[in-house]
DNA sequence: ATATATGCAAATAGTTTGCAAGGAG
DNA sequence: CTCCTTGCAAACTATTTGCATATAT
């Protein structure tokens, strides 16, 4: 049978820091978040309720190369990530679940979901990386 | 310009370490490979040309969870993980490059690639996990 | 010659975990 | 009263980096 979930204060300080937020925050970002909420709370306590929330869908975590980001938006769809200053924004493009069938058949593996990350430049990061005298801005 | 590149026996080594590989294998396990060869290279020379190999664009980095994995095949293509051994397969199907300029028509991002990955079980841990005297096994 | 690359070890980043004490149900 | 959860600190994993030395060109 599935696990008896607590509701702590502590747990719903997370979820809550992860819904109030619309930038893909860090878990370390949460953490400083909550911190400002309950300054006794712990690293580890805060991983552990993500990870947790995760695992039950209440929010999405998302796999990013230099750390997890989480989303409070639980619907699949992909992910644009900075390369410069790692900022991740959401991508309204159609996301295809039915890809997962077709991976199954052309694998032989039991396939459960996926996940699209692009990487670019933001207009911040693209804007100060044109540098000035070079023509060959496009 | 261009820094100027060395051909130095340990990146050949590392190199032909990916090649000969069709596992995916993280840069832990290059290092182990490459060790049978050349038992004093260090792990830093390793990470280092594994990261310069792929930034020049003749290996794969595949950023996974858990760890970068690295494929001699460069051609974009999706990858598969099996989420409870960490094993990764390609998945044959048709990658749209023209997703790129989508995502930037909709974000306004200079977006310069994107990739896939689909989690799911291999045949292994599939059928290990599927406990014995339990019926719903689909 | 000279600048790139290596080996080593220490540092870093992100995350997980063991354990005793705390608290939700 | 039970056992899930927390706080703390230490452990861990993956990777990067500073520096003196070695080496490709």
């Amino acid at each position: 049978m599935a696990v008896q979930r607590r509701n702590t204060r502590q747990r719903k300080l997370v979820l809550d820091a992860v819904r109030q937020s619309c930038s893909h925050p860090t878990a370390d970002e949460i953490y400083s978040a909550v911190r400002e909420q309950d300054p006794k709370i712990s690293r580890g306590t805060v991983y552990r309720n993500l990870n947790l929330l995760a695992d039950e869908g209440t929010i999405l975590s998302i796999k990013t190369p230099g750390g997890n980001r989480f989303d409070r938006t639980v619907d699949p769809h992909a992910h644009l990530i900075c390369t410069a200053c790692g900022r991740v924004i959401d991508v309204p493009l159609p996301f295809d679940g039915s890809l997962d069938a077709s991976a199954a058949d052309e694998t032989g593996w039991s396939v459960m979901s996926h996940y699209t990350i692009f990487e670019g430049l933001c207009p911040a990061c693209r804007d100060r990386d044109a540098v000035p005298g070079i023509e060959a801005n496009l």
